[in-house]
DNA sequence: ATCTTATTGTTAATAAAATAACAATGTTTT
DNA sequence: AAAACATTGTTATTTTATTAACAATAAGAT
């Protein structure tokens, strides 16, 4: 209930993983599943696992776990968009190549329609299952195939002008893979992620871990 | 002061970030900053940039903003660990190599000395700039290399089992790039990205703000 | 059929993160 | 050299996220 409410983009993240963990289960025949189970495959607490599960209004009724076939729909029902949404890699470089195999076991209503670049030799050929789009084609194609998620690969001295150009051509989210931190008007959400960063808090944690313990 | 503290994770990842920003301001010959203007360039306020220095113990001194270059110096005293740690990507697929190439634009301490696969085309070439060892060497090559982070882009099959290899070769630290959710002993420091989750996520707010803006 | 137990759903408490408020301090202007 | 100003460093407040506590309840045991 309340579902109107935007969910804390902590439990949108959760939703997912804990989506992926159960799809996983059912595939292995398992229909119920306990909280504190969800939870310990997460290595997070069973009280987070039922909290999330109350924000989005799920209960399993009983005592005998949930039933993993209704809180996949259910999760599906909040975190997808009915009639799914359709998404492109802007920048088919390897971490664009990587993304793109990565939807292959994806579990959500979303469809990769389409992938740009700027290199003849990808143009127009399937590439790591989706197909490559001259990047001069862009405003069209986002436009005819709806697009209206981006995932921003491409090099970072391209990464202003290409967000600026895909949000007038109406994109509506971006996950930003480059290293340039972007600006974009508040009706387009952005999430961004920085590898360097992630490995550099690593290092951090592990440079102080070693300091207390040797 | 109180530099023995284990800072806020977020805190290490927006230094990680203001580093980033510096190092290109000062390549454009920028030597002095505002709190407000590194803020401006990371969407975030100018309180939180104060505080976070103030965490490491840096002050600038005057109101002339900080001197860019000692800054960058200071964090790099905070986050970096002063010998250097040795990294290895485990697993040369596109993502492994995506993240070798992220690496080239590195501003830590932090080496990319090798690489893992199974895969015969690549053990013992050089691949995105790093050597592709053969993953049955592992053990050895972590040793004599003296690696203490890994960064794991293996097929999500070969995920836990890999884990567990690596962490019995005294690994300290590692990023987690495949879709399994992995578990280590308390004094190894894990860090995991899920790549899918971050989609879904982007999915999902641009869903939320169709419905309330159209 | 009642008792015991395990698990849930939810409220209350705590912890962590972000923001606001503001005194201190140097800089510039007059 | 005093006044006005801009910016910092830090404490206080607010907000957000996590964890703890516990009543409610269904399932199984006796």
């Amino acid at each position: 209930m309340m579902q109107n409410m935007k969910l804390p983009g902590k439990t949108v993240e959760r939703l997912s993983e804990y989506r992926r963990i159960l799809l996983n289960l059912l595939a292995e025949k398992k229909n119920y599943i306990y909280s504190y189970e969800l939870a310990a495959l997460l290595h997070i607490t069973a009280v987070q696992v039922r909290r999330d599960l109350m924000l989005i209004g799920y209960s399993s009724g009983a005592r005998k776990g949930y039933d993993i076939r209704e809180l996949v729909e259910t999760i599906g029902r909040i975190i997808d968009s009915e009639e799914g949404l359709n998404v492109a890699i802007v920048g088919m470089g390897n971490l664009g190549r990587a993304v793109a195999s990565y939807f292959r076991g994806k579990r959500s209503k979303l469809n990769l329609v389409a992938s740009f670049d700027n290199d003849p030799q990808k143009i127009n050929k399937v590439i790591s299952g989706v197909k490559c789009f001259d990047i001069k084609t862009m405003e069209q194609t986002i436009r005819d195939l709806n697009i209206s998620i981006a995932i921003l690969t491409v090099p970072p001295d391209a990464a202003k002008n290409t967000c600026d150009e895909i949000v007038r051509y109406g994109i509506r989210g971006i996950l930003n893979f480059t290293t340039v931190s972007l600006k974009v008007p508040p009706d387009v959400y952005l999430e961004e992620y920085d590898m360097i960063t992630s490995i550099e808090k690593v290092a951090y944690f592990v440079k102080e871990n070693l300091k207390t313990q040797g």
